[in-house]
DNA sequence: AACACTAATCAACATCATGTCAATAAAACG
DNA sequence: CGTTTTATTGACATGATGTTGATTAGTGTT
């Protein structure tokens, strides 16, 4: 199926990509110019061109890489686990591993989620998210009846939560393990936040 | 303290707020020009540069006038209610009104949190969003030995949440009342989203 | 109505990034 | 080795930018 590359495209390509990655860090996405990106990569700048339409072909590009790489990651462990207990404390092995993926990638992650302008980014990742929550909702309760909101709107609501969580973590510089960060989630999406609930008396 | 302004400046300001954010419907944040601005307001462009400095600027203003009333809004329901019944089963009126304001300002809401490139517009949005949640999670248990989750984890995750909800809520023009959404928020925020627990036999 | 004042228009300008091209040099491959 | 592919270089037209100075139009004050 695939080719061998060419070593001096696989150079290339990596090299923009990671002046793309600096420069978002150091400057933010839309300051940046494709001269910039070139002359951080040491190369010339009509070798751009001869790989990317542009900067955000060159940004898309990357995201779809590394979002292949964690979609993988995570489709593989929801099949592994067919049944899942859910009283024991433990959080579900997808959970883990949405984080630990995010970790073996986090100067990545952490950029493209974190710096401004990176919205190219984010709604692939919210719908990266929206699938997973859909999946794992439809799993554990598929009668619409028996859910106390509108399923969409929990959809929504969670992967916003998820994504939300994941992007602190990011900018926090990573103070927790991916298990603790999973068991947070699992506890606070179905148990609420408070220990004793406040509101039965 | 304000003098009155002269009538030629805002109406220029006013045609070039609505050109952008007509625009940015039209072809997206990142694609319009002072050019295209200008010249959807029917304005010279150098009359831009006698208000604006640039584009960003002009988005920049627009997203704090728009802000400001929704936090001036919140912020007098948040002082009218000191008590408030949680078993009640109805949305607390801070809930409804976010949802109300939103909505007299539909348009420019669903512009700017649903359109791409507008993470300058978004994650103003998410600060106030944090602000706003870490004020209610404070009043309601500011004790942190009695929280299931980490105190910022928590603040984040439903910050997250509750603007993820909003823009669905916008991406498909309202379908339903503010008190509504208000209420659903509530509910799953507390209760989590299934009638019967699926976690307890 | 005449006045001074401010805002908007217009044409022009230098600057900069873009995307493309043809010619050349360098590296990879068989 | 020689052939093929890739990268470099300098050049070019294009289009948006931000600014300027001179002019016209609108505001509101006396």
């Amino acid at each position: 199926m695939s080719k061998k590359l060419d070593p001096r495209v696989a150079r290339t390509r990596q090299m923009l990509r990671d002046a793309l990655v600096e420069l978002i860090h150091e400057e933010g996405y839309e300051k940046i110019t494709v001269q910039d990106i070139t002359k951080r990569a040491g190369l010339n700048r009509a070798t751009f061109y001869l790989h990317y339409r542009d900067k955000l072909d060159l940004l898309s590009q990357s995201c779809e890489e590394i979002l292949h790489d964690l979609v993988e990651s995570m489709n593989a462990s929801l099949a592994e686990t067919e049944s899942f207990d859910f009283m024991s404390g433990q959080p579900h092995d997808t959970f883990i591993h949405l984080f630990e993926q995010i970790s073996f990638n986090s100067r990545l992650y952490k950029v493209f989620l974190t710096e401004k302008n990176m919205s190219h980014f984010t709604s692939r990742m919210m719908e990266l998210m929206i699938d997973f929550v859909a999946k794992g909702m439809k799993n554990l309760q598929p009668d619409d009846e028996k859910l106390a909101v509108n399923r969409d709107i929990a959809v929504r609501y969670f992967a916003a939560a998820f994504l939300g969580v994941i992007t602190w973590w990011l900018e926090k510089d990573m103070p927790y393990t991916p298990k603790f960060m999973a068991t947070q989630l699992m506890r606070i999406g179905t148990r609420g936040p408070y220990i004793e609930d406040p509101f039965v008396k």
